[in-house]
DNA sequence: TTCCAGATCTGAACATAGTACAGATTCTGA
DNA sequence: TCAGAATCTGTACTATGTTCAGATCTGGAA
């Protein structure tokens, strides 16, 4: 790459596109804002311009990536055929999938996605993953009392697949495999919560009243 | 803390339990190996007579670290009054609150724990699960044809609950909600996993039999 | 006890990384 | 056209991980 004029012209995303190519070469941690910026034919102090820090560098990278996960996530819930719960399966999939397609990028979002202000990544995983729960609940495939918090319960049991595969801690041999594993772990949750014992009952209960529990139970989404 | 000696005596703990305080102090990522060595007050290049680099001091602690989840989660699973279920939720309830309760170190730990040989992490948190299970389906709590890779699919659910808290993800209110959230995740997994369809047929299968799907479903423990 | 091989620790040094800052260069808008 | 803002360079500083030669101690054999 050779650098005609004074000005980059594009530098913040270069960046950006040069932090993500050095992950995938490199690993996560195996890489430098030095020589990001020494690949892109610019001096390191360049990248000060247009991030405060390398933190803030990864930050945006992993905001990128993590929009573009929802993306697919999005996607592949709108190409799946059969009813909603085809669509949240293929969503859950695919979040899965995503972990083991790049385990370096991987890596570096969830280790990079900490709770910040600012975070305003659309469409992120947890509300593709609410809104195919919104959709099952009103056709009848959860019940009501089951949908509050249920995206993060759905969120979690897949981010841990995707995490541990990520991580090596977990092999499966194959994309059968993983999609099998996945399947079945969306499978066991979605059926387990629509299990659920109704929550609201007729006479107060001894301990605690229902609305008293709405209340404690109080349940945050994303950052 | 003076040293007298010459000869620490025992550095290579020193350095574990500094590295570890210091991770408590200035988050997983807030410390260094230098800071932890002033600290003990040797010097920076005493430590490479124990760990052959930074990396493999993290390492060591974070399977000290695991360990020590590991032997917890099988003390609360063993105080757990109840059913084999219920020690399970025990063990997995505490995977949780081991996460939250101090997350800096959670996050080195998750950060940490690669798939490595020499993980002689014992007890190791999966092997709980995986013992768990086996006394849940041995006591008819789980269909026989539902445990293979069920240790998997519970201790992703909960790793992820775990790491999303930890990293500040999901936000959760009160010891009491967090550990609503937790039951009601590792439940629906089992509810979930019980009412699997048997995957035996006493016909064989259009596509493929249950033994070439049983091979083809390799599923393998950490690291 | 004596003494040496090996384990352990120090001190100085190196390379690299992130980062700050003054100044050069280019762009933008009035 | 021109001044101010944005962008980039060059240099330098600090902290960190790491190496290595040599000092110091320890355990066991003679």
């Amino acid at each position: 790459m050779a650098r005609e004029r004074y000005h980059h012209g594009d530098l913040r995303d270069a960046l950006l596109d040069g932090a993500e190519a050095l992950v995938r070469e490199r690993g996560a941690d195996g890489w430098s804002l030095r020589e990001a910026t020494v690949r892109i034919g610019v001096s390191p102090s360049a990248a000060y311009h247009h991030f405060a820090s390398r933190d803030v560098l990864v930050r945006a990278l992993s905001d990128r990536l993590v929009a573009r996960l929802g993306e697919r996530m999005a996607r592949a819930a709108a190409h799946a055929r059969g009813g909603p719960r085809h669509r949240l399966v293929a969503a859950a999939r695919d979040y899965v999938r995503w972990a083991i397609e790049d385990p370096a990028v991987a890596r570096l979002v969830f280790a990079a996605h900490r709770a910040e202000p600012g975070d305003a990544v659309s469409p992120h995983p947890h509300d593709v993953f609410a809104a195919e729960l919104d959709r099952l609940a009103d056709e009848g495939g959860l019940p009501a009392s089951a949908r509050p918090g249920a995206e993060i319960l759905v969120w979690s049991a897949m981010h841990g697949l995707a995490t541990l595969l990520a991580d090596g801690l977990v092999r499966l041999d194959g994309p059968r495999a993983l999609d099998r594993q996945a399947e079945r772990l969306i499978g066991a949750v979605l059926t387990g919560l629509a299990a659920e014992p109704e929550p609201s009952s007729p006479w107060p209960l001894p301990r605690t009243s229902h609305t008293e529990r709405q209340a404690r139970e109080n349940v945050g989404g994303p950052a």
